[in-house]
DNA sequence: CCGAGTGTGAATGGCGTGTTAACTCTCGGC
DNA sequence: GCCGAGAGTTAACACGCCATTCACACTCGG
């Protein structure tokens, strides 16, 4: 739940009222403490200059993120106020407002990642981690564990991992995809070297 | 001036009218190459989940900037989506458009600075420093590492790079590359160097 | 023509990768 | 319960790719 600090010379209620259908809470600004919000929501519809003073003090006192209310007319502004983190144009758009507050206080979360338990690969950076430190593997490593995530639950057999993960026809060494398994499981350590199951005279899987 | 590259499944002449009333320039997303954009424009409102993907990929590939159109109903989406840098909501307001644009990806301002840890890119000067002790970067050097910052946390394989900072079809030497980061990497010095991380068989990824 | 900036080609070295071979384990048959 | 075949694991090694680095050629202003 976001919580919001509001400042308007307008009517409060219907700000209020659509933060509420937002799914936010609203807070007076100058009724409580910076620590206690998410981000501040100031209305610039009235009275632009003062509000702007005010809003302006926020940000630079607490830092916060800082949403701004303003006519379409008013859009001129926001090119001497790089400050202002995000702005929503009258008449509000509840769902709009919801989906700004969210992306401007909302939990961060980088889409790009992998997940398996405790063990997390970052697509974008080409790193993993386990319980949140860092271990370094190898391209193919990567790849190889990436493809089991990607696909767990399930046995492949050597061909077929060599033909997914490696992606080229299978000449010859199928012993190679074990020993990638076998520096895999070395990497990810004890416990969790049995993520890798071997299925006798079949394959392997992950999960 | 702004210039947008368009991708919608819609009637284009709609969405290029009302960029143009935002004041900035419509490119069909198909027709050129990434390095003449500023910023792209991608209509979700209709075929969203082909759309998205062709929002994703242009993402990925150039890391330029990216806004999607939506209708108010589409706003959960964005919550999954945190990659998408900007959005606006149906009915398009063309001076919403216009600051959203210029926000995105508008002219550096002047005095504006790109910082990464003790390291400074003053955008209008074409000057850096460490610890505000001024280092002297070639062009390229220069456009390498404000590339490099503004795109941080991820990987960039040597075409991507030639392609978004060079700005040309690759033909030949990914050893250019290779050179540039090494002069950069010696300019930043010692510690510094290990900004820029190799991805073996990847590419380079900073920060 | 010189010098700075930039791209290319070649030499170097490290390390990732695949292969070979020895060892261990599992399972059936006798 | 021993033994042998088949299959997986482990260790060691050699090749070759890939990043780095150096040296040089080219281009464009001054």
């Amino acid at each position: 739940m976001i919580t919001v600090a509001v400042s308007t010379t307008g009517e409060a209620g219907a700000l209020e009222e659509v933060i509420a259908l937002a799914g936010a809470v609203a807070i007076p600004a100058d009724q409580t403490t910076s620590s206690e919000w998410d981000a501040a929501m100031i209305d610039l519809r009235s009275d632009p200059l003062q509000q702007l003073r005010a809003a302006k003090r926020i940000h630079e006192d607490s830092g916060c993120p800082v949403l701004v209310v303003i006519a379409s007319a008013q859009t001129a502004l926001l090119n001497s106020e790089k400050w202002i983190d995000e702005f929503i144009v009258d008449p509000i758009d509840a769902l709009e407002l919801q989906a700004r507050l969210n992306r401007l206080a909302g939990p961060p979360e980088s889409g790009e990642l992998l997940a398996y338990k405790s063990l997390t690969l970052n697509l974008a950076t080409y790193q993993a981690t386990i319980d949140g430190t860092p271990i370094d593997l190898t391209y193919m490593e990567y790849e190889l564990l990436r493809y089991f995530i990607e696909h767990q639950g399930r046995v492949w057999s050597r061909e077929q991992l060599l033909q997914n993960v490696w992606g080229y026809d299978y000449f010859g060494g199928a012993r190679t995809v074990d020993v990638h398994v076998r520096r895999l499981r070395a990497k990810l350590g004890g416990e969790r070297a049995s993520w890798i199951t071997t299925v006798r005279s079949v394959g392997y899987r992950f999960g």
